[in-house]
RNA sequence: GGGCUCAUAGCUCAGUUGGUUAGAGCGUUGCAUUGACAUUGCAAAGGUCAGAGAUUCGAAUUCUCUUGGGCCCACCA
């Protein structure tokens, strides 16, 4: 053996061996109750970070100690599509290309992303197995398989039949110009100086930005405790608006700020999100201004047909006109949000897929809620089940349909003849074409409306202005479909027909990982379902315990009446050392593969479990992976000098078990006592998920106990052969204990050992 | 603004149902050291447990308030 420990010479081979010996997989036993925890996937076409290491400590750490154990044990491996942010990365590669999104039709550019993904996506195995992460890698998922499609397309359309699916409306950002949705993160926020309008509504006088919204209005909004405006709370007021006068409520809500402006706010569900939500808790009636184009519509009465802009300068002059306009602030610095192009995004109400959380035939999400709230799924730390049991209570509808192509498709399709007034958006040559499918299918010369979008000079000097399109064509560049709240459908895998035009929306990735514990067994009739739904261990950071975790159970009742795991435990996020949240602005990442090159797979593992002992969030704790190396390196130099002991004694050691107890001295007694202590904590802290006591008690014994007093003593004593005796088999029994914490180097030293077995995975677990 | 959470040694954190002298790692100081390990050993210093009040025989631990952090969510017409 070498005078130090070399992670980088020891941990390079020893996965290889484990995984060619088939240790990975489970072994079966019908006698015992199997142990299973599936891996959160992580995102296929990134790259670890410590959140992700830290999952892997820790499932790998309960795996390995019950696949010691003897139990039935299985860790399945995933990655994940992870829908809005891989697309986002993909397009930042494709404008450092020149090229953007709206150059692909759907499908091109779906396959364009697969591509992307299969080129980046071994990074992420390849540190798995760098991680040391005991996974069976025969039962990998990606999250796009087929087998997870169709799985995900079969839930759906059961959900459809039974009545808990259902299109509604919903506010997402609306790029007029671009003719399509784009989700909150892709945006950009500027700050702009823009006038403020104080104008006369009533008896108020209101501020807003936005005056050309004034006939989408639907109530009028004041702060509950506003005394100035109490008296009117709850009544119908007249309003002498620019299209006659009409009648608004005037409702009481704590989203309004009374400080600002005169504390009185009019309510436009259909044009903002603020306004939107007052909308659904006061039941108000969404009326939506603006169409599809930007321009309002024939609710804006002799406003109809102009933009948005034009819109709210002729509506200003008006109101000024008719003396309802107290003042105009010049200065009023705010945030508006812009696309991708740079374009105001327009919030608009359009339909979207939703499930029926609460349905009066059928809860969804009341067994999921129960599950928790009575005890069949414990979550630790407890004190986490709050967040969880909260979330259930408030959850409205979930809307499950998401506007990205990077994603599993809603298995739906419309037929053309009976939808005409859908509208969509595809790519026709260089030029993007938006319209209604039934106006595009006819010639401009008829009167038929569209937007096209690219090189303007040339659509005016050539015939594409005028062309009629085929429904093949349209078909063929499809980048989107808008469909009506009542658009007729059908479900189903494939096109039912020629007819028919695709839903081009895809489901919420929540929708498709929320069925994990599901795809990953081979629901319904797999053998692996049969064996080991329900799993054991939910592990997963905590901030995703009502996205993801609460998704799960709720799939998991509903297909299955089950609760897809006994326990859900949540790991604390890792913060930078500073104590910050790690961002790359910030400079403060900490990258895993720094630590793994300067100290080590086991040192990194160890040191993030005893960092922290709760589930709350804590800061890279590099002092520790620092200790933890330095402990690497004391209990190899411990096994050197055990080797060198037992050359050097002049008597045969003899094996532990054949040595007569009696001649034990006070100090081996006294250690193998203590041996039976700490292999009773190790397990008690394990079982409640106390993995940084586990881990401290195993370094004190090993350190304090064995190295510096009993290995001292031995130095001493006479009847050396029984001291080494002892020695080693405390030794041995304790680097089975430490094994789950940090598999290289105990594997490494196991390796060296007299009389050592295939390898120290598939010892028997210590017991006292 | 809503929710959760934290404040314990110089630093980073444990302290699980309230119960002897409040612990660890790192750091600091002194001494030691050729039968493994300087990535070592022995020893020491260092805490009125953020502040105030309450409950209790007893509070770092329970409750209330104050002050100051962190995170998640929602974001201002």
């Amino acid at each position: 053996m070498d005078k130090a420990y070399n992670h980088k010479i020891e941990e390079k081979h020893l996965y290889a061996m484990w995984e060619k010996n088939g240790y990975f997989k489970p072994k079966k036993n019908p006698k015992k109750k199997p142990f299973t925890i599936l891996m959160p996937p992580p995102n296929a076409s990134g790259k670890m970070h410590t959140g992700n290491v830290l999952m892997i400590a820790i499932e790998d750490l309960l795996i390995r100690w019950h696949r010691m154990k003897g139990d039935p044990t299985l860790w399945i491996p995933g990655t994940d599509h992870a829908g809005t942010e891989t697309q986002i990365t993909f397009e930042k590669q494709l404008k450092k290309q020149g090229k953007s999104r709206f150059q692909y039709s759907r499908e091109d550019l779906y396959n364009e992303i697969w591509k992307f993904v299969q080129d980046n996506k071994g990074q992420i195995e390849g540190q798995m197995r760098e991680m040391g992460a005991s996974v069976d890698w025969s039962r990998y998922r990606f999250t796009l398989d087929d087998a997870v499609i169709k799985t995900v397309h079969t839930t759906f359309d059961k959900m459809v039949k039974d009545d808990l699916i259902y299109r509604g409306n919903y506010m997402v950002n609306y790029c007029p110009k671009c003719g399509t949705t784009y989700s909150d993160v892709e945006l950009k926020h500027e700050e702009r100086i823009d006038p403020l309008y104080y104008m006369k509504y009533g008896p108020f006088i209101l501020a807003t930005v936005r005056p050309e919204t004034k006939f989408g209005d639907t109530a009028i909004a004041v702060h509950p405790t506003d005394k100035r405006y109490k008296k009117y709370v709850g009544k119908d007021i007249e309003v002498e608006g620019l299209n006659g006068t009409f009648t608004l409520k005037v409702i009481a809500d704590d989203f309004v700020d009374p400080k600002f402006g005169t504390g009185v706010v009019k309510v436009t569900p259909a044009h903002d999100k603020n306004d939107y939500e007052a909308g659904l808790r006061h039941n108000l009636e969404v009326k939506p201004v603006i169409d599809l184009n930007g321009k309002l519509n024939e609710k804006a009465g002799k406003y109809a047909g102009l933009s948005v802009n034009d819109a709210r300068k002729k509506v200003v002059l008006d109101l000024e006109e008719k003396g309802l306009m107290e003042k105009i602030d010049l200065k009023y610095l705010h945030t508006v949000s812009l696309c991708k192009a740079g374009h105001a995004i327009e919030p608009m109400v359009l339909p979207n897929w939703f499930v029926k959380v609460d349905a009066p035939h059928k809860s969804f999400k009341k067994p999921a809620y129960e599950a928790v709230k009575k005890g069949k799924i414990k979550i630790f730390p407890k004190w986490r089940e709050i967040t969880y049991l909260r979330w259930m209570e408030e959850m409205r509808d979930w809307p499950i349909s998401r506007q990205n192509v990077w994603g599993i498709r809603i298995p739906v399709w419309y037929k053309v003849a009976d939808n005409l007034k859908v509208r969509v958006l595809f790519k026709y040559n260089e030029f993007n074409v938006a319209g209604e499918i039934g106006e595009l299918m006819q010639s401009s010369k008829d009167g038929a409306k569209r937007i096209i979008t690219g090189d303007q000079e040339k659509i005016a000097g050539s015939d594409g202005g005028t062309k009629a399109f085929t429904l093949a064509e349209i078909k063929q560049g499809l980048q989107r479909v808008f469909p009506l709240v009542d658009s007729s459908f059908v479900v189903a895998n494939d096109s039912p027909g020629d007819e028919f035009i695709p839903e081009t929306d895809t489901f919420d990735t929540w929708f498709s990982s929320g069925q994990w514990p599901l795809v990953t067994l081979g629901y319904p009739d797999a053998d692996d379902f049969k064996t080991y739904y329900p799993t054991s261990v939910m592990e997963t950071g905590w901030e995703i315990i009502r996205l993801w975790v609460s998704r799960m159970v709720m799939f998991g009742y509903y297909l299955t009446d089950k609760p897809p795991f006994e326990y859900v435990y949540l790991h604390g996020m890792v913060r930078a050392i500073d104590g910050r949240k790690m961002s790359k602005s910030l400079g403060n990442v900490v990258n895993p593969e720094d630590y793994v090159e300067q100290y080590g797979v086991d040192a990194l593992r160890m040191g993030l479990i005893a960092g922290t002992a709760n589930g709350k969030d804590f800061n890279f704790p590099k002092d520790r992976v620092i200790a933890y190396k330095h402990f690497g390196n004391k209990i190899w130099n411990m096994g050197r000098f055990i080797l060198m002991m037992r050359e050097q004694s002049e008597k045969e050691v003899p094996s532990f078990a054949t040595v007569d107890q009696k001649k034990f001295t006070k100090e081996d007694k006294a250690v193998l006592k203590e041996l039976d202590a700490l292999i009773k904590k190790v397990d008690t802290e394990l079982e409640k998920f106390r993995f940084a006591d586990a881990a401290e008690a195993i370094y004190q014994f090993m350190w304090h106990t064995i190295a510096d007093k009993y290995i001292e003593q031995v130095k001493e004593r006479e009847d050396k052969d029984i001291a080494l005796a002892v020695l080693l088999h405390v030794y041995m029994t304790n680097l089975k204990l430490l094994h789950p914490f940090m598999p290289f180097i105990t594997e490494a030293i196991y390796q060296q050992m007299p009389e050592h077995g295939e390898s120290i995975m598939i010892e028997p677990y210590p017991t006292a």
